[in-house]
DNA sequence: CCTGTGATCGTCT
DNA sequence: GACGATCACAGGG
């Protein structure tokens, strides 16, 4: 597991750290497959083919995003302290997961100090073990699908939880992140999607992996 | 190859 | 009431 001093770093210097880290997500407690089961089969059933069966998997993150702080126009922090972005100003190694588009959940990870507001965004992801997956998790929105990873998340720790869970029962909300193989090249772009930002809209804070299938569909280089 | 658009709802003004 | 840190699909060149 990642010591805490990992996070504990500017937001641009983590996120390129975090490409080839491996992120361990166990997928469908009891509980909330019978909930999320329920809600959705009262309306339509077509997300539980993009989701992932129960259990945990293991990937290696391919692209992240660093958003920096309350002056990067781009980052949620900007708009101040809300009960949204409340978890950003805590502490590093903490969860960040919102919903975006009404439909989308990101998965971001808070690093820096306490009261900065600081994120990396995980963009992309490769399967480790199993080796292969049934659905795509090539993009910040579909790996978040696929691993039913929701607002459960939230404010979660990466490093308390694991030892807390009972023998052989499946936690929900447990994700975890181990050493991993960085990759051989890094390549760095502007971010995704934040046309509005201003000035920050061209900084070059989208980090992924050169060599990775799995980085999302966004962009030429 | 590219640009445009609809879906869908929590969050903040 | 407006607007997304997205995605999939449609249509044109």
């Amino acid at each position: 597991m990642l010591p805490e001093a990992f996070y504990a770093r500017p937001a641009e210097v983590v996120a390129p750290a975090l490409l080839g880290q491996t992120l361990v997500v166990t997928v469908g407690s009891v509980q909330a497959q019978q909930d999320t089961n329920s809600e959705r089969s009262a309306r339509t059933h077509q997300r539980d083919k993009r989701q992932l069966p129960a259990g945990r998997y293991r990937v290696r993150i391919v692209e992240t995003e660093a958003y920096v702080g309350t002056h990067d126009l781009a980052c949620h922090a900007s708009k101040g302290r809300t009960p949204r972005t409340e978890v950003m100003f805590g502490a590093a190694g903490l969860v960040y997961v919102y919903l975006i588009y009404g439909m989308y959940h990101m998965l971001n990870i808070v690093t820096g100090q306490v009261g900065e507001g600081q994120a990396v965004l995980i963009r992309a992801v490769e399967p480790l073990e199993p080796p292969t997956l049934p659905v795509n998790t090539n993009g910040p929105g579909k790996l978040c699908r696929a691993l039913d990873i929701d607002k459960r998340h939230n404010g979660r720790s990466l490093h308390r939880s694991l030892h807390k869970s009972l023998r052989g029962s499946l936690q929900s909300e447990a994700l975890h992140l181990c050493a991993g193989t960085p990759p051989r090249r890094i390549i760095t772009t502007p971010r995704i999607g934040i046309d509005y930002a201003g000035d920050w809209k061209d900084a070059p804070l989208r980090f992924f992996d050169a060599d990775s299938a799995y980085v999302s569909k966004q962009r030429k280089q």
